[in-house]
RNA sequence: GGCGCAUUGGUGUAGUUGGUUAACACGCUGCCCUCUCAAGGCAGAGAUCACGGGUUCGAGUCCCGUAUGCGCUGCCA
């Protein structure tokens, strides 16, 4: 039975690269029928939350990505951790490091060990040099026992190579001159990442790690604790890097909000719309078809069909009309206009219920107009929120009226001040009030009055939805019907709200 | 510094075991449609397949080197 998980560190929002883990995780259980697991991986007690964790569920929830069995927090297995690495100083296959601890600032940890490793290379000191690596045992046991602090370390073999066949990168080989003692527990008995990951791994029965390719080369040293535990090694597939437009890691520090995948629910996207962007990220179907339910997806889905070379989120922060992937936001605008309505219009309802502008009656009479509604304005959406802001006219009568669009459609034809009161006695005329009759009227009386009927089509759009931009006039009216068609069609709100 | 991985148009990607004009999607430009904007249809611009050497009758596809980027190198995860 193949047993797959997804392990996020509870430690701020779920980042679109550990959200696109996930999904890939998810895919793949699905597609051979094995289980998704989910293990909250928190160690790091200082810098994990609860409100984090919440998130992460939330994100797995709103992208559709159900979990089997009871999730795991990693904390609660600390025990386990510290009882194994103790086991394997008993065995031999781990030692006691009494050297003191070495105080690291976080701020530049990269570049120090840059440093400190360029510094031994000039000095020709072997880094994985370690005074206590062979200090007999029953020395060491008397130290232990009289309280001195140390580490435990894996005895890594001084000679040899490791070596696994990755899913996705291939054969992967690393010496072990290149390898370092790694630490299994600190001096403080907090058991470190990578002993902690591979015992929570075995404990839960994982056949498949999938994974961010960050991983790739900390797999060896996994490896090695597998290894020295005498447990069986599982399938590794790692997925390429979710990297910024100039190429720069994704981080919450320098590209704040759209990294967050909660950002994305929050600003009107289709989840399905969102899990198909993200599964295309790395990925892509064998047949060339992009637009997939999630059935279809996992159908199509396979780690063999994963890339290598790391993608790039492409977005232009400080852009309103390009904030993030424009693919992303083509594929919502394809979702929004082309999915089954019934399943779009809770979506809209949702919104509008938050723009406090959701009426119980389009649940109830007006139904069938409300659905006819969505569905006539939707075809020109790219996310949810437009339904509230683009929208709002359809739904309630305070909307704003977009200046660029009074002056080019109304305040340009003084005349239309007169006209347009005449063209709403003449909709008060038509019946029924349908978008036909309604363009039979407006065509009439624009040839009565000698103008082109596009002054009017254009000046009713603007009057009726504060827009220069929308669906096709006729249609408006029928959907606003002929009293608020008229209504606004008198309105004296362009002259009063603008200067001349 | 060491080690590893990657490198196909602006972006995401296809390119079977090397073999005609490098394919698809997004974006972009133009045209059609038209009451606007989209959608849709049509047409198009944009890639000497990072660069340099090889191997070969022939390389985006194989080999070597260089560059660039990313990752790991921590008593972080």
């Amino acid at each position: 039975m193949t047993r797959v998980r997804f392990a996020p560190s509870p430690t701020g929002y779920l980042h679109i690269g550990a959200a696109r883990s996930a999904l890939f995780n998810w895919l793949y259980a699905r597609k051979v029928g094995g289980k998704f697991l989910l293990r909250i991986e928190d160690t790091d007690l200082q810098r994990s939350t609860d409100e984090s964790t919440r998130s992460i569920i939330e994100g797995l929830e709103w992208l559709g990505l159900d979990y089997d069995e009871e999730k795991v927090f990693q904390s609660d297995n600390a025990d386990k951790h510290r009882a194994a690495a103790r086991k394997l100083v008993d065995e031999g296959k781990a030692y006691r490091d009494f050297t003191p601890k070495e105080e690291r600032g976080d701020a530049n940890v990269k570049q120090d060990i840059a440093d400190r490793a360029r510094a031994h290379a000039a000095e020709g000191i072997d880094h994985r040099s370690n005074p206590f690596r062979d200090l007999a045992k029953d020395e060491s046991d008397r130290r232990a026992a009289a309280g001195e602090p140390f580490a435990i370390r894996l005895k890594v073999a001084r000679e040899g190579a490791s070596h696994f066949a990755d899913i996705v990168y291939g054969d992967q080989d690393r010496a072990y001159s290149e390898i370092e003692d790694l630490v299994l527990l600190r001096s403080d008995g907090h058991p470190l990442y990578n002993l902690s990951v591979v015992l929570d791994d075995i404990e839960m029965g994982i056949t498949h790690v999938i994974r961010g390719q960050d991983h790739l080369t900390n797999t060896h040293k996994q490896i090695l604790i597998y290894q020295a535990l005498g447990a069986a090694v599982p399938q590794f597939a790692h997925l390429p890097l979710i990297l910024a437009p100039n190429k720069a890691k994704l981080s919450k520090r320098k590209h704040g909000e759209v990294v967050s995948l909660t950002t994305y629910r929050d600003r009107g996207f289709v989840p399905a719309a969102f899990r198909n962007f993200l599964a295309l990220l790395g990925w892509s179907p064998p047949e060339g078809k992009e637009i997939l339910s999630k059935e279809e997806l996992i159908e199509a889905f396979s780690l063999e069909a994963i890339g290598r070379a790391n993608a790039v989120f492409n977005f232009h922060e400080n852009d309103p009309r390009h904030w993030t992937d424009d693919k992303a936001l083509w594929m919502n605008a394809e979702y929004i206009r082309t999915m089954p309505l019934d399943e779009l219009l809770p979506m809209v309802k949702e919104e509008l219920r938050a723009e406090k502008l959701w009426r119980e009656e389009y649940d109830d009479d007006e139904r069938e107009w409300f659905s006819n509604v969505v569905d006539l304005i939707r075809q020109r959406f790219f996310t949810l929120k437009d339904f509230s802001s683009q929208g709002r006219a359809y739904f309630s009568e305070d909307f704003d009226l977009d200046e660029a669009a009074v002056r080019k459609n109304i305040l340009k034809e003084a005349k239309l001040r007169e006209l347009l009161p005449q063209l709403a006695t003449r909709l008060d005329q038509v019946e029924p009030f349908t978008a036909a009759n309604a363009e039979t009227a407006l065509r009439t009386f624009a040839e009565e009055t000698q103008q082109k009927a596009g002054l009017f089509i254009n000046a009713s759009r603007t009057m009726l939805t504060g827009q220069s931009v929308g669906p096709s006039m006729f249609d408006v009216f029928e959907i606003m019907g002929r009293e608020r068609s008229a209504m606004r069609l008198r309105s004296q709100r362009p002259w009063n709200e603008f200067q001349v």
